[in-house]
DNA sequence: CCCCTTTTTGGACATATGTCCTTTTCATTA
DNA sequence: TAATGAAAAGGACATATGTCCAAAAAGGGG
């Protein structure tokens, strides 16, 4: 993690997600730019949350951990995302694992500098309002599908997550380890491999070893069955 | 579903939860106490809602549809619980049926008085961001143990929710249609009746037509793994 | 009391997924 | 280039759950 001194960054930020309507004079805030490599972490599941993350660019993946080694996959955030909202508000400990997919900047702001002193800017409390309210949302309709949805559905679901829509040509995604993936899923590397092969034998994907290619998007799409990880 | 008249019960119900200290001057909010009787739905999946409900009295569960007929089980309410606070701040449809369990008594605020006179209202917007976290944060945890929990675990863990704790030696349960449960718990009567059969002969539980006994609490408790639906 | 409907129960078989291993492939380095 | 270890692939079998259906049991109305 670094932390990036650069004010009219931080101002074209702020701009850009519209946060200097939410925070009026917002440059006497104790605001921090903080930059995450790929595949970073960024908040380790447990610990104290400190600051209240505005993700401003690139990707995160939430994932909590279950058992020995293994993680089920939560969701993918992209900008303008909240992280640390939930810890905030009900001040307990870190829920879940937050890493990064890929370089990513973050807004900070302390939780004690909020406590002190946001906890009756309106504006702010009704911007929380809305991002929780919108994870609610989004994880309430994909825990009633993820009950219903096969490892095939998931997968399906997980890959246009992690793809980038546009190159729709046989997009390749860099996936890494198989057992991983399987544990994101909540599934086995056993049954995963058993899946992959299938979609493979439909033509729907193509797989190397370190990567997986999109093949046929739309079916793809149709056997995500609106489960979405984002 | 009937209005009760009864400034003084509202009166009570206020203090009782301290709801008094949120709205401050109570009298002068349009508060309205509503009465539904067991087994009546109280919020309709789809239609718009128009009150913000506070369980004072009575349980409800929310069941959220996916396809026809089928209905999965999302959580049990108790007081004190809101129930339209998605809604409010989304301003979207209702998002899950609820039904009253028990006879139940809300205090009612609508919502067009809420966004005229309450979003400036810090107490209560931060009574909102608790309430709402918190079914983030339960819901979170029951979406990861759902997607590894089997039917038994959640037959069992349904079965402590809907139970009354206190009376533990062969607690009685009123079930009704064995289909209904198998539909709320995401799965097919055939195979809740097989779980249901396995459960009866390792003389945990004790099926008659419609009812369940509980014989055996800490089994039961083990097998429901910390899932709750409430 | 009997017929008819609804609910419950359970058989037979199919599919999805998990467990345990072994083999194969690939990359790396001695 | 051969040896070696990690990751991937997959065989064999077990378990959980679904589908389809038929038989049994329970209620209810004539």
């Amino acid at each position: 993690m670094q932390v990036i001194r650069d004010s009219i960054l931080l101002r074209d930020k702020l701009m850009k997600f519209k946060l200097h309507k939410i925070f009026e004079q917002y440059e006497e805030r104790p605001f921090k730019l903080l930059a995450y490599a790929e595949g970073e972490t960024v908040l380790r599941e447990g610990a104290e949350a400190e600051y209240l993350l505005y993700l401003v660019e690139g990707r995160v993946k939430a994932t909590s951990s279950v058992e020995t080694g293994k993680s089920l996959l939560l969701r993918f955030n992209h900008p303008l995302a909240l992280i640390g909202d939930l810890e905030l508000v009900r001040q307990i400990p870190i829920q879940s694992q937050i890493t990064a997919v890929t370089e990513c900047l973050f807004i900070a702001l302390p939780f004690d500098y909020i406590y002190k002193k946001e906890m009756g800017n309106n504006a702010f409390l009704q911007d929380l309002l809305k991002h929780l309210s919108y994870k609610l949302e989004t994880i309430t309709t994909s825990s009633r599908v993820n009950l219903l949805a096969s490892v095939e559905n998931r997968l399906a679901s997980f890959l246009l997550s992690i793809s980038t829509p546009g190159n729709e040509f046989g997009t390749e995604l860099q996936t890494g380890n198989t057992r991983e993936i399987a544990n994101l899923l909540g599934t086995t590397h056993r049954h995963l491999n058993r899946v992959i092969h299938d979609l493979t034998e439909r033509g729907i994907i193509e797989k190397t070893r370190q990567t997986i290619r999109i093949l046929n998007y739309e079916k793809l799409k149709k056997l995500s069955q609106g489960l979405r990880y984002e």
